[in-house]
DNA sequence: TTGTAAGCGTTATCAA
DNA sequence: TTGATAACGCTTACAA
């Protein structure tokens, strides 16, 4: 008695015409076509519990080879049409899908790219993802994204994930608590591209993406001068991040250049988080002498600082002009709107998911320029556009 | 003469002490220690431009077997504390990080779920991916993400990606374009748990997620009727999706409730995207005899819708009322405020999740309630509220 | 043009 | 408590 190698039925084997002078069954349960080229084939496999159909199963029912089939599938060349058309035709019927993780293990390469961002509940991430997308799905990559939540060793969890799953590129941008870097040294250590952005930092020497967060800074600063603002104050981001120095860089440099002496009771570096914008936002506009002018260093404390205004009857722009960074969506329609510095999110992604793929696709190691800047821009809104000026 | 299975360097290979009676060796150039058990082990493994350690090059350098390391890695009993220190100790200096790939083969799931969604430009479906990514962590699976960009092909290859990356189960929310549902169907001819969320349809068996789509038009739409609107135009999406369809029989439903005769020619149903809205909205607003207030089917129409009118010198909440769906992070602060009825996106995501490793866990084909109905909540702002009442 | 067989890095089933 | 060895599903020399 015949058993179906798929299903192992016995009862509803039926002949099923000739292929390459071997005869050809088909099982009428499972829709699984067949030949005995070998009488210990009969046996189905075992552990056939949702057995998802195979290369072996294609060619055992073509009655050619594993490498056949393989060959056949990839439309190598050196295979004869006829039997090329067979296998596609049995792989088409079988309802054959590839098993991309047996493929990854052979290639050792998972043409998959991994992404880490801290959070994406500001669009600021989520933009930067979709350009990223954009270019990695065009250029045949899949893409994984994992979320650190602004926490050390989730992202240091992260890695580990990522690496044991065997992406072949990395892009990350780091949480607001991350000091220690070793965790991105094994990437160097095992030649896994890895690209930083945004949120980089210097111990790595890996190439980075950034904005001129220095320029974007002054140029918001220097608006507040020219807007006849004085006394400003700066509610910057946690130090050990690059990006919160460097926008504290631009505010001391405009400051300086127009002579404007700073107060360092109203410079304020902290985390990122809603409560803490809430806290500080407080202290400033609670201080005696509170600033005519804040810079945020980013748009949602910016936008907790002129909810909090608003509470306090304090009018915007002319007793307190706000400017943030970033360009979140909310802010064009915030009061009389938001003045920020709007960066290139789309092009963020864009630009490091083009440079993983390059380090990958270039054999040797690459002599690269280690930072590309991308450029802000502007937006200037009701925030602090006084009337008079 | 030795050479370093590792690096096939055979100038730096020194003594380093006995292990279970073997002499053990050190690569000095590459840090690899090992043991010779077996003369022919010592040549190199080939292919070894940028090896990665395994749990071979553990078993070889501590001098024991594969599955006693692989054993020891994980933990298992009866094996002594000895050689299981042993191993550990190697694969720390080994740098060895396990091969999620080859697990994922022999165990043939791959602890990963996979999240296809239409777009995400809004803040919705973020924030849905937010809460599955936050439960699916916690339960120690990855999440992939894709992003079909409301094109059907797209969503096809998707899937067909995710299923050859051999995922554990699939959400996905499908585009506005989908109206063939077989890419589906092999999951579930498959076995793989599927869990369709937000955009879902009826033509496959799988859970669905959802909100209340239609109550929640109703209390919109009764909201801008209490507030004294009577001539209500509703913006629509594609009638291929549910919640297109639910939204305008809410809207129907409360029309028809309160006696107010429905305009046809006031009720749109369209693609969802910012060029149409202007389109839609400009007919709207142009019309000879305009509408007093527009039920948008979701805020990014709503606020064109807004900011239209912002130009024509239409006053809102006045001469017209607005009223959108989902409540995104801009609509609270755009102009007077858009009413909205905001969708509980983070549960969205979560009750996927949850369900979808159900039906994983799970052995038996589960009977199941299909469907889950989440609650929406109505927020009223400044565009719908007539002073007046 | 096709088949054989080794290898990718694991786990799991037997024996020892 | 350990060690061989056979899977997992695929690619790819090398042979035929």
């Amino acid at each position: 008695m015949i058993s179906c190698p798929k299903c192992s039925e016995v009862g509803s084997i039926m002949k099923a015409g000739y292929v390459r002078n071997k005869q050809r069954y088909v099982c009428k349960d499972c829709n699984y076509f067949f030949t005995l080229s070998n009488p210990d084939q009969i046996t189905p496999r075992k552990n056939s519990r949702r057995h998802q159909t195979t290369i072996i199963d294609i060619a055992r029912s073509t009655g050619v080879s594993n490498s056949t089939v393989s060959r056949a599938l990839h439309g190598h060349a050196d295979i004869s049409p006829e039997t090329r058309n067979a296998v596609l035709e049995m792989a088409a019927l079988l309802d054959y899908q590839p098993n991309q993780l047996a493929y990854n293990l052979v290639k050792s390469r998972t043409n998959t790219i991994g992404m880490i961002v801290p959070e994406f509940t500001n669009s600021f991430f989520p933009n930067i993802i979709i350009g990223a997308h954009e270019l990695l799905t065009e250029a045949g990559y899949n893409l994984t994204i994992m979320q650190s939540n602004e926490s050390y060793p989730i992202e240091v969890s992260n890695t580990k994930a990522m690496l044991a799953n065997r992406i072949d590129g990395l892009l990350i941008s780091l949480t607001q608590e991350t000091n220690n870097y070793d965790h991105l040294k094994v990437f160097e250590k095992r030649g896994i591209p890895l690209v930083l952005f945004n949120r980089v930092c210097d111990y790595v020497s890996a190439p980075k993406v950034v904005v001129n967060d220095f320029e974007g800074s002054f140029l918001a600063v220097e608006h507040l001068i020219l807007n006849g603002y004085e006394r400003i104050a700066h509610l910057g981001g946690p130090l050990n991040l690059l990006v919160s120095r460097e926008r504290l860089r631009g505010y001391r440099a405009a400051m300086e250049k127009y002579g404007k002496s700073i107060e360092e009771n109203m410079v304020i570096q902290g985390m990122f988080s809603q409560q803490k914008a809430r806290i500080y936002g407080k202290y400033l506009l609670d201080l005696e002498n509170r600033p005519d002018a804040i810079f945020a260093v980013n748009d949602s404390s910016a936008i907790e600082i002129m909810l909090m205004a608003l509470e306090k009857g304090i009018r915007i722009p002319d007793e307190l002009g706000v400017v943030g960074f970033s360009d979140n969506p909310e802010s064009a329609y915030i009061g009389p709107g938001l003045t920020t510095i709007r960066q290139p999110t789309n092009a963020i992604g864009k630009t490091s998911a083009q440079w993983v793929l390059q380090l990958i696709e270039s054999e040797e190691e690459m002599i690269l320029p280690n930072e590309k800047v991308l450029k802000t821009e502007l937006v200037v809104r009701g925030s602090s556009r006084r009337k008079d000026f």
